[in-house]
DNA sequence: GCCGTTTTCGGCCCGACTGTTTTCAGTCG
């Protein structure tokens, strides 16, 4: 299953690691790109192998004869001899270690030498006691970076990023409800919010036979702690580091479950203030009349919708329901339709392999026709960004060539527009020239370098390349990595306005450690009346799924069709952005 | 270690930035 292909990544990507760490030429660098294939590889590779042994492992891209036997020794064993005796010879957690932004393997293997530290909690010690500072080559100022890296890899905790979770829950739901006699089955919390991290799983469940479902929940593979088990709710600890419950709930309770469960917190406890004021009393078995102090007859409970029409209220989607004003609004009847999954019709930022991308033009069109969609735009990195082999104006130039070809072979399927991710300059000039710009259809520019420009600077940098009049969209407004990097320091306010001003488009990257814009600034975006575009970022021909990241994301702004260019027809779309 | 519109061997992942140096190692994208 998708875990154990996630987990044979770890591996391969722990291998790398660890012979950066010896130098090794090229060979990290190999098993890194076998690793990325293989995380986001749609087929089981244990069922590759079942099916065709090593031979079948070999036909991954990145994936060689080495490569296979390591696969195939750790399916057989669970164990990776290579991987064992590197890590005897460096014995430190690098997976754990090179979450610390900054830290890499060299400086991991020289703190192990010097100091012995092999993970996160030995070396904020050793940063606290002024211990690294010390090492030839480091200094006070690389002690500073490391401590504050440190801060932010121990934020994250245990919270995971939606889009890593999602296909976990997915799983979970498909499995339980397979069940027999199992009648609904749906993850509530936050998940079902689609905050931006999740920190557990609340699965709720109409079953006849709740003993049933429970055992076969306990019983799962992965399952490493069970916490509790009554008749109706078992938590139990996952082995990819997260708690779930299951909750079977009552069949007439089961919208009041879903509702309380599903949250927020914030949310329901002003339901529960309107409920009351109404004459009723509201938890999660269902909405209950109430006078004088005496509960009545239950009203509603058995669909959330019924409870908020009784409420005299319209319907919130789940993912707007933090408490920030869309109770007012739902009482209003002026919930706004949001956008929905399915609504988007074209994708406007894919990477190939003209750069950093694993997949040719043809094979994303091909896998983004597959996702239902009717336009693409090829969006490779430019120059500036060296190690992805960006194009300069020359390339660029031959790219819209190819692509001119590929849309005579695609006619009537999937129209592939032409683009660029090309790189903001610290000065806020393009590394492509304007003439060049001005050839493609959708210019779309980004931030790669200079992360940490002092505010003032830093929103004169983003606002000039908006200003250019070639300039559609900018990608990744602000740049930040969850639970990795922080987001360059940006007065968005500033950012918006020049958006408005410049008719310049503001992405909501879907790349899920991205989620770029916040549902914050989404908001503030629908408001102010910028247009925003959801793209996947894909590098792969899988990564057209993240699209549903940027549509969560962008109900949580609250925003609708009409604020999203790429839910539009192709036409409209372009005919909307600059001349 | 992988791969083949530059090749079954010899290319790939290179330039910029940071912080530490005083000529360069490490990291990032």
């Amino acid at each position: 299953m998708a875990e154990l292909n996630q987990k044979i990544s770890e591996v391969l990507s722990e291998v790398g690691k660890f012979l950066a760490m010896q130098k090794e030429p090229w060979k990290p660098r190999a098993y890194e790109k076998a690793a990325e294939t293989i995380n986001s590889l749609e087929e089981d590779v244990e069922d590759i192998y079942k099916r065709g042994g090593v031979k079948a492992l070999q036909e991954i891209p990145g994936v060689g004869a080495s490569i296979a036997e390591t696969i195939e020794e750790y399916l057989k064993t669970g164990k990776v001899k290579k991987l064992e005796s590197l890590e005897k010879r460096t014995p430190v957690n690098l997976s754990e270690l090179s979450r610390v932004e900054g830290l890499g393997p060299q400086k991991v293997k020289k703190i192990y030498q010097k100091l012995g530290v092999t993970n996160l909690a030995e070396l904020e010690k050793a940063a606290k006691a002024g211990k690294l500072a010390k090492i030839p080559g480091f200094g006070k100022k690389t002690e500073e970076n490391i401590l504050r890296g440190i801060g932010f890899a121990k934020t994250a905790g245990n919270r995971s990023i939606l889009g890593h979770t999602m296909p976990k829950v997915r799983l979970l739901e498909e499995r339980l409800r397979k069940i027999k006699g199992v009648e609904a089955v749906l993850a509530a919390g936050s998940v079902r919010r689609c905050k931006e991290t999740i920190g557990d799983i609340d699965i709720l469940a109409i079953a006849d036979n709740p003993t049933e479902i429970m055992d076969a929940f306990v019983k799962m593979p992965e399952v490493v702690n069970v916490t509790a088990k009554g008749g109706t709710k078992a938590s139990a600890r996952f082995s990819w580091g997260m708690d779930v419950d299951l909750r079977v709930v009552p069949r007439e309770s089961y919208g009041a479950a879903l509702m309380y469960f599903t949250g927020s917190k914030d949310h329901n406890v002003v339901l529960r203030g309107l409920a009351l004021k109404k004459g009723y009393t509201l938890n999660e078995y269902g909405l209950y009349v109430f006078k004088g102090g005496v509960k009545g007859k239950m009203v509603a409970g058995k669909t959330e919708e019924e409870i908020y029409k009784t409420l005299g209220m319209q319907f919130i989607p789940p993912e707007m329901r933090e408490n920030t004003g869309e109770v007012e609004l739902a009482l209003q009847h002026k919930i706004p339709k949001l956008v929905d999954y399915g609504d988007l019709e074209g994708d406007l930022q894919v990477q190939t392999s003209w750069t950093d991308g694993g997949n040719s033009i043809e094979d994303m069109a091909k896998a983004a026709i597959k996702q239902g969609l009717k336009y693409i735009t090829i969006t490779d990195h430019t120059k500036s960004l060296a190690m992805t082999g960006g194009l300069d104006d020359k390339r660029l130039l031959k790219q819209t060539e190819e692509i001119d070809k590929l849309n005579k072979k695609f006619a009537g399927k999937i129209k592939i527009l032409k683009g660029t991710e090309c790189d903001i300059l610290k000065d806020g000039s393009l590394d492509i020239s304007d003439e060049v710009l001005a050839k493609l259809d959708v210019v779309g520019v980004s931030v790669h370098s200079h992360f940490r420009l002092p505010q003032k600077e830093q929103t004169a940098r983003v606002v000039r390349a908006m200003e250019n009049p070639n300039v559609d969209i900018l990608f990744h407004p602000t740049g930040r990595i969850i639970h990795k990097r922080e987001a360059i320091d940006l007065d968005m306010d500033a950012v918006i306005h020049a958006a408005k001003r410049t008719g310049t488009v503001l992405e909501i990257d879907a790349y899920p450690d991205r989620t770029d814009l916040k549902d914050e600034y989404i908001r503030k975006c629908v408001e102010a009346g910028v247009k925003m575009s959801i793209d996947s970022d894909a590098h792969l021909a899988q990564h057209f799924v993240f699209l549903e990241y940027g549509v969560s994301q962008a109900r949580r702004g609250f925003a609708e069709k009409t604020d999203i260019i790429n839910a539009w027809p192709v036409e409209k779309m372009l005919g909307f952005l600059k001349k």
